[in-house]
DNA sequence: AGCACGCCGACT
DNA sequence: GTCGGCGTGCTC
């Protein structure tokens, strides 16, 4: 469609001036603009040329048309919005309370400079079967590195460097010695910047095609049927560790390729495995884009154009790969789809469940979830009928599920045990010791925001009106400290003495995986232990190195938070021991339940993942709470039966939607000032709607940068009525001059404020 | 956000 | 008398 004016939206981030404006496109550019583009156009009183996105092109003025001004020139080298992302960024501003820049520029590839760099390849110049033989070699030698990289090397003749030395914890050392035998080279090429690894995308291409199971193939092809049909939905892949779900996924996109459709894998940043990611070349080869947060912008940007011009037909990533500019996209897939780093964590807080769901509407492709244990919300509409549901119930390798224990650590205590470990899990960590097999320690550490708990009965102080844990809170100026629920504000006293037993146990729990490593050298001299939380993982490429030492046995234990449950399989990993599992049952959110479930089936689930049989020890305060019993069990569907009614109950999300608003200002009073105001504005609406505001009260981190922060909750049974309350309060926002004070909106938070 | 216009205090 | 403070309002 062409026209003489097009609407365009400025490059700046403000709420006075994100709204279209009207510019005049110059004759000779009529022919070549579209919507999309980005242009250089003069603005404000001194025309200062700042760049803009063109959203429509009309034939009608909106404006007086003698005071329009003329597109200065197509801005080249920008990265230029096509229609549907510009449609996509505006569901994003709809729905998420943002600007539109600020949603256009989420949607778009950031275009940076290119500069060229110059990539370090590891060649091998023996055949396969030679560098089998010298990696045997080497592992009688005790030459582990050496036997480690040449075994990789038999299976893909040529790596990138960063791999070897980050993944394969190879050092330059070692690789120069292997070089001088002529065993090796190092290629050094300045190329188009691309993650693959050369030879093993072009060596393996169409390898790794796997027979899937009789329930896997069933899968695709219902898939499948209703994609040669035309109908695009959303599916969910409910399927136990091991069971089979990567398969899956592989034959679809193969499936949806040969339809001549193009695919988005999202996978959770820290899962994105070595292991995976070479399945995934060995089957599409160099059709295959990957991108990560260590990529520069200038590589990710490159990964963008290749997908534009149709260079490639696979991405896979972290949420913003759902942003790549496929032309034919057909199926996208989240993986792991529970995990709350698909929800974004700044401005516009999107979730990508959500925008994934928005993005396959306007380009009519299939959206596939997948997870071990779903989100409440997908498991939700996937029970009411608007997701499809399949289940993978089976472990491939046949491996049994791990024997579970769950240690009442109130027991413990009264029958003298006041040590971290249970008797149980000292017992079996030294039984492991001894058979020469690996264990894991985890020190659950999610909602350590000091909640206060009864060591004697596991008594959990909580909030009467809100049913989420207190948090303790020091006050400095006469050395107590009170109790405070973060999401009403209600407050009470510190109880000195268990309410329900009389204990005087009863206070914050404290313990770091650092004491616990301090521990374990006291208890077991022998064992070598290694830790693993954000202290030593500070530096790039550590997180690598820990890792692939544990799965390298230099170690026997490995010691760590959240991080070591991710997706990473050790073989002789045997022993599973979870310590404090009910700590994130007190996180002080209505998602603690869930959390602290979905933690305890991963943790679980890194026992025993081969032909030894594994064991897990969870230690709990809480042995009869319904999350870590269902857990033990690995039932999840006894879990969502128990946590849905929870939800429903306290009209909490899926059953009930809600907005966080959170007021932010350097002005303690005018802070909390203009909170109450939009809250009692959101109350008014009481009587015509159903819907409740929780709060004012001051958020968790009540104050940061010496700026104020309050913040409020809205519940409502309709999403699309929390979109009205949003619009009526950003309109309050506008009207009334807000200055200093700044405003977030969060729909459906996956944190506490 | 940036920039101009505008109306009140201490300076050559 | 004027230089400059930043409050207010606008940008196609």
């Amino acid at each position: 469609m062409t026209g003489r004016f097009a609407n365009i939206i400025v490059d700046i981030s403000h709420e006075n001036v994100d709204r279209p404006f009207q510019y005049i496109i110059p004759e000779e550019m009529r022919e070549r603009l579209c919507v999309g583009n980005a242009v250089m156009i003069p603005f404000g009183k001194g025309n200062k040329l700042i760049k803009g996105y063109v959203i429509e092109i009309t034939d009608t003025a909106q404006y007086d048309e003698g005071k329009l001004k003329k597109i200065e020139s197509i801005a080249e080298g920008a990265i230029s919005a096509r229609s549907d992302a510009i449609r996509l960024a505006y569901w994003i501003k709809q729905n998420y309370g943002s600007t539109m820049i600020a949603a256009l520029k989420t949607v778009l590839p950031v275009k940076q400079k290119l500069k060229q760099r110059v990539e370090k390849t590891i060649c091998c110049l023996t055949d396969a079967d030679e560098a089998r033989r010298l990696s045997d070699e080497f592992e009688k030698k005790h030459q582990k590195a050496k036997a480690r990289l040449m075994r990789e090397l038999s299976v893909s003749s040529e790596l990138p460097q960063s791999i070897v030395t980050g993944k394969l914890n190879v050092t330059a050392q070692t690789i120069r010695s292997l070089e001088q035998a002529g065993h090796i080279e190092v290629k050094q090429e300045s190329v188009y910047r691309t993650p693959i690894p050369k030879g093993a995308a072009e060596g393996h291409r169409n390898g790794g095609v796997k027979i899937l199971s009789e329930r896997q193939s069933a899968i695709v092809d219902d898939i499948m049927n209703d994609f040669k049909a035309g109908a695009r939905r959303t599916y969910l892949l409910h399927g136990v560790t091991g069971s089979g779900k990567t398969e899956v996924y592989m034959e679809l996109i193969a499936r949806v390729i040969a339809e001549g459709k193009q695919a988005i894998v999202l996978i959770p940043e820290i899962a994105l495995t070595y292991q995976t990611l070479m399945r995934f070349y060995a089957r599409f080869g160099e059709r295959v884009s990957v991108m990560n947060s260590r990529l520069s912008q200038g590589e990710r940007s490159d990964q963008f154009e290749r997908a534009e011009k149709g260079e490639t037909d696979i991405m896979i990533g972290p949420r913003s790969a759902l942003f790549t500019p496929f032309e034919r996209l057909g199926l996208v897939i989240i993986d792991e789809e529970h995990e709350p780093s698909y929800k974004s964590d700044s401005m516009p807080k999107y979730h990508a469940r959500e925008v994934a769901e928005e993005l396959c509407r306007i380009k009519g492709a299939s959206l596939l979830l997948g997870s071990a244990t779903p989100s409440l919300e997908a498991y939700y509409r996937a029970q009411n009928g608007s997701i499809k549901l399949y289940e993978l119930n089976e472990r491939l390798a046949g491996g049994e599920l791990a024997k579970v224990y769950v240690e009442d650590l109130r027991r413990e205590l009264r029958e003298g045990n006041r040590s971290i470990f249970s008797r149980r899990l000292h017992a079996l960590i030294g039984d492991r010791l001894k058979k020469g097999e690996q264990s894991m320690i985890f020190l659950n550490r999610r909602g350590y925001a000091g909640f206060v708990s009864c060591r004697a009965c596991g008594y959990v102080a909580k909030c009467p009106h809100c049913d989420v844990s207190l948090s303790e809170h020091a006050n400095k100026y006469n050395g107590t400290s009170i109790l405070k629920c973060h999401y009403c504000g209600y407050e009470t006293q510190q109880i000195k003495a268990c309410p329900k037993c009389g204990s005087k146990y009863i206070s914050g729990f404290r313990a770091g995986t650092q004491q616990i490593e301090e521990l374990l050298h006291k208890l077991f001299p022998a064992a070598r232990v290694l830790r693993m939380d954000a202290d030593t993982t500070r530096s790039k490429d550590s997180y690598e190195q820990i890792l692939s030492k544990f799965a390298n046995e230099e170690a026997d234990i490995l010691v760590g938070t959240q991080m070591i449950v991710k997706g990473h399989d050790f073989a002789k990993v045997t022993l599973v021991g979870i310590l404090a599992a009910d700590m994130s049952l007190n996180a002080g959110d209505y998602r603690a339940g869930e959390r602290t479930f979905q933690l305890l089936t991963q943790a679980a689930g890194r026992a025993g993942r081969s032909a030894l049989a594994g064991e897990v020890v969870i230690q709990t305060y809480q042995p009869e709470h319904y999350a870590v019993t269902h857990a033990a069990k690995q039932d999840y569907k006894g879990f969502y039966e128990e946590e849905m009614s929870y939800r429903s109950l306290m009209h909490y999300p899926p059953a009930a939607h809600m907005m966080a608003v959170l007021v932010m200002s350097a002005d303690e009073l005018e802070a909390k000032r203009r909170a109450a105001e939009l809250a009692d504005a959101a109350r008014a609406r009481l009587s015509s709607w159903k819907l409740s505001v929780i709060g004012p009260s001051q958020a968790a981190v009540g104050r940061i940068n010496d700026i104020y922060r309050i913040v409020f909750y809205i519940k409502h049974s309709e999403y699309g009525a929390l979109v009205e309350i949003k619009d009526m309060l950003e309109n309050i926002i506008a009207c009334k001059g807000w200055g200093k004070e700044s405003v977030q909106l969060d729909f459906n938070p996956m944190n506490t404020y």
